[in-house]
DNA sequence: CGCGTGATTGAAACCCTTCAAGTTTAGTGG
DNA sequence: CCACTAAACTTGAAGGGTTTCAATCACGCG
């Protein structure tokens, strides 16, 4: 029930935790970091960033599950992202630009997340040389794993993409919708049940 | 012809200007760097990264055009990324992790090209906060960039993609080979000369 | 229990691919 | 500068993978 969520607040435990051993950020650096960030409870469907609006933070999830989508001309929703716990997650162009988000975020499940706003990476950045070549790193990983992305878009059937996707995130497969697999990997919901039903029967 | 490329060597011309102009970089940090960096001419085809390789270097475009791609199991080439004038390119995976590099890089045109290292980056990043400041949102960019390009593949046909990509790169189509912007598509050579029949007679 | 959401299945349609042939273009050597 | 050749582009016909639409089934929840 949500209000049991909602009691046990997580009070950044994940996120010092990812701090300090991934990121390698001293524990005194890190508590001086915790002032300028804010926690916040997201209840399942509730919509955190929407296209069109001007948003200033990137979020960090703590708990749950958010989904990073947007929504075409004819209504179809297309996800482009699902962010479990301890992923960064934000329209990175309405971050850095103010620009309206082009992209919608959402909770997929009771989530709590970390809001990080511009000052807290310049901060971070200015005061932790660790956390400057770690995020820098997280970068740079996000935009390898795209380009995988894209190369199993332009390179590979649904069947495969499929198979690649229940081996990368097996977890998420027990926690989200067929027809949300379906949209990430870019088919209908009737085609990834057929996909299934050939994979299970060789 | 080469030789004559050659002789013109850009010495740095448009990466100075780059970082002084675009990046913010002084003009004195940007003569401290240039050092530690250097100026490779790349002829038409020479295959700078192969896949497997471990390469040490991220590049900047100084002048040509590079293509960034890999080949699937039936031998079949598909590109991610054309790299032209001003854009940095590589197997960041590789550069980062001294991984065996996944994907290939290679001249389309005649290039010069500024190989950069780690030093490089970690250097810069410690002299300028304009750099830091400016690379972070260029890494920024092309992740926005990346979910814009995996949008299109799961969201729109291969008209529409077409469409965006001469509204983004309309000086690609008059440098590349018609079947390679097919490939960066995701769509058959056969495929793009129909839909660009299409398009023309409408 | 009934309702809504999600998953499955079938049949037809559609977009794109494959394969094969023909045409145009570009590059090279004489 | 022309002739020759290879590469690139176009076109057609057939086939395949995926979508669409519609109907049915399964399940969780009030």
């Amino acid at each position: 029930m949500v209000k049991t969520a909602k009691q046990m607040a997580p009070e950044f435990r994940k996120f010092r935790e990812y701090l300090t051993q991934r990121a390698g950020v001293s524990p005194e650096h890190v508590e001086a970091l915790l002032p300028s960030v804010s926690l916040k409870f997201c209840k399942k469907g509730e919509v955190i960033l929407a296209q069109g609006a001007v948003g200033e933070y990137i979020y960090f999830v703590e708990q749950g599950l958010l989904r990073f989508y947007t929504i075409d001309d004819q209504g179809k929703e297309h996800i482009l992202q699902f962010a479990p716990e301890n992923w960064w997650i934000s329209d990175r162009n309405n971050f850095n630009q103010n620009q309206p988000a082009e992209f919608f975020l959402d909770a997929q499940e009771d989530s709590w997340v970390v809001q990080l706003n511009q000052s807290f990476f310049l901060k971070a950045s200015e005061m932790s040389k660790e956390f400057r070549a770690f995020h820098d790193q997280l970068l740079q990983r996000r935009i390898f794993q795209l380009y995988r992305r894209v190369y199993a878009l332009i390179g590979t059937s649904a069947r495969q993409r499929y198979e690649e996707f229940i081996k990368a995130y097996p977890d998420l497969i027990q926690r989200v919708p067929q027809w949300m697999i379906a949209s990430y990997l870019g088919i209908t919901p009737e085609s990834l049940s057929r996909v299934r039903r050939e994979v299970a029967g060789k």
